[in-house]
DNA sequence: CTAGGGTTAG
């Protein structure tokens, strides 16, 4: 008798860990109830690890049932069930079961259940929650559990708390590559870019210990995307070719994207080319790329290419599409795809915000302003403020007062109204030539303390080396050269025929209002012109730009593209422009 | 039961 039922027993064991789904799982347990098998707290367990965590689709109600009729559950039990808590749509109840533990008939927690206790607080976003498990944790004397501390960092960098992150951190006795990756992943939210390369290059030096793995390259080129650092991206990508990481396709897309939002083409397009295969994230990234590096009809024919291929389009794909029409000026494709996406072509996909702002962009561009604030109203959804910052650049293109004012008072309503806002309005109505609103606008931006950020530009000129510029900057070393160079180019220019048009564009208020300067220079002229001045001939130059370029800067490095002979690349807060032989790979000014 | 993870308007 005992014999036929350890066999059954193991037998039971196997087709537990075997089965996924939820028809096999119920006759499973039908057996454990007949057979009085559930009883036993190992065959209790791996059943309810299997239908809580393993089960397709998830049934957390099921599981919880299940848990509920056992009469003294063990803690693996209990952690089992926190664990299914934290990855279900309830998370809040793991939370709740865990603050039940040592009372009632639960054994009391371990380092384990805090740590899935944690990940429940991190999904529901309960802050409080989270607070009071690490005080457990510290009174529990769990402080010295690796893997719990480094949930604990996650948890505080959920909640934008790098600080705290950072202490846990260095709390933590054995630190591995996972701790390594979840700070970087912590700095990376938290807006701590050159905090991700610093410990990705510690973590290269310090040998074999921590060595990056592929979710550490991934938060490094991603780290390299938002700070624009083309170098350092080079470096992370040789890593991955020498270690053997290259082959994961989302490494591969990282890459693509990493190289467009650093303004490198080329190198995307290898990437890309060199791909095994290509899933629509790699097509995404692509298109993206290319719309933002201003070359749209190369992202349409990527787009075509990939339709061709038989990969179905995301959201995020139509976005990156609609966004290159807008930025080459491609008006008549751009509402032709919008058309096509309102249609439910694209697997019956509709319209998102994103999809909107773009097309809002687009129609602006066109000068076709009453057609973009009409469909702002027609959406089905309720436009952010975005959307509105969006016409009011626009309006800032077109110097339309009386839109530009109906635009701010709708942003004033959301209360989303921002310093860079009124400097659009204020540089609608210069370019209107509306000078008393200019004053009113002003003065009453004073009154209302609005700081606007001041304009800066920094320039790579030696590997690692950036110089940054603000707007008439007099700090530089070098400054009387860069500022006799900056005549000296003035002058070329203006033999080839470049007119400096500063007047109807107000970038920083305070230097504005000193008047008796004769021209002012906005940063990225300083920083092209220290450009030409330390590279050798012929040497691309890269200028990365916290603002919107404006359309005088715009012009005049067209113009020192061509005069020059050189390959002048600006970045932008939003994109690139490529400039070569006195042409930009944009449609933005006309 | 063993942490962290791809693309995204202006």
């Amino acid at each position: 008798m005992l014999k036929s039922m350890s066999i059954s027993e193991d037998h039971l064991i196997s087709l537990i860990t075997s089965s996924t789904a939820k028809p096999h799982l119920r006759q499973i347990h039908a057996v454990l109830l007949r057979t009085s098998l559930i009883k036993s707290s190992d065959i209790f367990h791996h059943f309810l690890s299997r239908l809580a965590l393993s089960l397709v689709p998830r049934d957390i109600n099921y599981s919880r049932r299940v848990f509920s009729h056992r009469t003294n559950p063990t803690l693996s039990h209990c952690n089992t069930m926190i664990r299914a808590f934290s990855l279900s749509e309830t998370p809040s109840q793991g939370f709740l079961l865990f603050s039940s533990l040592r009372r009632k008939t639960f054994p009391p927690a371990n380092p384990l259940s805090s740590s899935f206790a944690l990940k429940c607080c991190i999904k529901s976003r309960d802050l409080t929650g989270g607070l009071q498990i690490h005080g457990k944790i510290f009174r529990d004397g769990f402080l010295s559990d690796s893997l719990l501390l480094t949930t604990l960092m996650d948890f505080y960098s959920t909640f934008e708390n790098s600080n705290d992150a950072c202490k846990v951190f260095d709390e933590i006795p054995e630190r591995d590559t996972v701790s390594y990756n979840v700070l970087m992943s912590c700095f990376l939210r938290n807006k701590r870019t050159r905090d991700v390369l610093y410990h990705f290059d510690n973590m290269i030096k310090n040998g074999s210990v921590n060595k990056p793995d592929g979710v550490t390259c991934l938060r490094a080129l991603q780290a390299c995307s938002s700070l624009g650092a083309l170098d350092f991206g080079k470096q992370v990508h040789a890593f991955i070719d020498e270690n053997g990481l290259g082959g994961a396709l989302n490494l591969s897309n990282t890459l693509v994207s990493m190289y467009s939002r650093c303004g490198d083409m080329d190198k995307a397009y290898e990437v890309f080319g060199e791909m095994r295969e290509r899933n629509v994230v790699s097509w995404t990234a692509m298109i993206s790329g290319l719309a933002m590096n201003g070359f749209g009809r190369e992202a349409i024919e990527a787009f075509e290419e990939m339709l061709k291929c038989g990969v179905s389009p995301e959201e995020q794909t139509l976005t990156g599409l609609l966004s290159a029409c807008s930025h080459s000026g491609l008006v008549d494709e751009g509402m032709m795809f919008f058309e096509r996406l309102k249609s439910g072509e694209f697997n019956k996909m509709k319209p998102n915000l994103h999809h909107y702002g773009c097309v809002v962009d687009l129609l602006g561009r066109a000068r076709l302003l009453e057609k973009a604030y009409s469909l702002v109203e027609s959406m089905e959804m309720k436009p952010d403020s975005t959307i509105w910052r969006t016409l009011l650049g626009a309006c800032r293109v077109q110097g339309n007062v009386e839109l530009g004012e109906r635009v701010i008072s709708r942003l004033i309503e959301l209360k989303a109204e921002e310093a860079g806002d009124y400097v659009l309005l204020l540089n609608t109505y210069s370019s209107a030539g509306r000078w008393e609103k200019v004053t009113e606008l002003r003065s009453l931006m004073k009154e209302k303390r609005i700081h606007t950020k001041p304009g800066c530009s920094a320039i790579e000129v030696e590997q690692g080396k950036v110089h940054e510029f603000i707007v008439d900057d007099v700090s530089h070393p070098r400054k009387e050269e860069i500022y006799k160079m900056l005549e000296e180019i003035n002058q070329q220019l203006k033999i080839a025929g470049y007119v400096a048009e500063t007047a109807s564009e107000l970038h920083n208020i305070e230097s504005e209002e000193e008047k008796g300067r004769a021209l002012t220079y906005h940063s990225e002229k300083l920083a092209i012109a220290f450009g030409i001045l330390v590279t050798p001939p012929g040497t691309t130059i890269r200028v990365t730009k916290n603002l919107r370029t404006c359309v005088d800067c715009h012009n005049f490095a067209k113009f020192v593209s061509r005069v020059y002979d050189r390959v002048v690349i600006v970045r932008d807060r939003s994109r690139f422009h490529h400039f070569k032989d006195g042409f930009c790979s944009c449609n933005e000014f006309w």
